[in-house]
DNA sequence: GACTTCCGCTACGCCGCCGTAGCGTTTTAA
DNA sequence: TTAAAACGCTACGGCGGCGTAGCGGAAGTC
């Protein structure tokens, strides 16, 4: 009976979204700014969406990418290659910044909250194929509950890009995962 | 030769920003509210310091309570007793979004920045007492990096209180140790 | 007791963000 | 072709934060 809402201007509003939150972080995202990036009105930003957290999850939703989950055939070489390909994101400072603003912005806001839990929810599928593959293999305790092993699987790497940033690319993760399936022996 | 700046003042400020950043984060001080909350009038706020941020580096500079540091004569104890401690302070969600808030904010500002780290450097101290104890007693390789030892130290409880924090309380610590100890023998 | 500096108060101008209103124009379904 | 709903544009009122100015009074120092 009338006219669609144009996917063309949603595509822009998201887009300009997302950039603005790797450039200037989640707090910088303002409907102004956005309005201003995207060169779509304001008043249609109102149009799409009742709030401003309901555009960002929008935007954010696809924008996590993970590395693609590795089958080697042993615990051992599926982590290394796995954070092999993921620490390299995070020595970014840009992404350690998003990540942070993001879980601090969650805690006080549900639908970001939603968001940042699918978010970990992705990455912690990811770790749990790993993680069931190696217990069918014999590599890991069958009764070994998967959130403590979580705890491990993820813990050192965090750490490292949290708190000692500078200190990503010295880190020696082949080293580091021989130390994790160390600790999910014990 | 005049009269000295009220050190009571003072004081009303900054236990005024530091309750602020506790029951709002970080983004909730601003110097209108710390000014109606502590009685002080903004214009001494300013004769006080230079910058928001300043403020907030001397309110929070001794916020950060650690535990008593454990001497039991085993790494095993010493760090079950140090995060029996630790970890009830992060139950409480307020201070995981605060810690959050902070660590994010430290990521565009260098004096919040500065301050992060000094309270990291200060943790890391309590560790690394710990650490080398265990070391001159031989539980732990001669050897072993400390910023490696860190990673496993800090980063399985860090995984609990930011990515699992409803998980806190089923975080079994005796057996978290034994991993954590595994980790590093390994 | 004199003098300096601080304090508290009120008020202001500036800016940025929010959300809405009005209006003319363009697109699309019926 | 017509009507509904989209779009873009401009503008507004409200709010809150920032930083400063100007004052009278209080509290220290010499």
């Amino acid at each position: 009976m009338a006219r669609p809402r144009s996917e063309e201007a949603r595509e822009k509003m998201l887009r300009a979204a997302a950039e603005i939150v790797f450039e200037d972080g989640v707090n910088a995202v303002t409907i102004d700014e956005v309005s201003r990036r995207s060169g779509v009105a304001k008043t249609t930003l109102y149009r799409h969406f009742e709030t401003k957290n309901a555009m960002l999850v929008c935007a954010l939703d696809g924008a996590t990418a993970f590395p693609e989950l590795p089958d080697t055939g042993t615990l051992r070489q599926d982590l290394i290659e796995f954070f092999a390909e993921l620490m390299p994101m995070f020595d970014n400072l840009d992404m350690r910044a998003v990540a942070l603003d993001l879980m601090a912005a969650a805690t006080r806001d549900p639908e970001l909250d939603a968001l940042h839990r699918r978010s970990i929810e992705e990455r912690i599928g990811l770790m749990q194929t790993i993680f069931e593959r190696a217990q069918r293999r014999g590599e890991l305790p069958a009764d070994l509950d998967y959130t403590d092993a979580f705890d491990f699987l993820e813990g050192p790497f965090m750490v490292r890009t949290l708190l000692y940033p500078e200190k990503v690319k010295d880190l020696d993760i082949e080293r580091t995962v021989d130390r994790i399936i160390g600790a999910l022996q014990a």
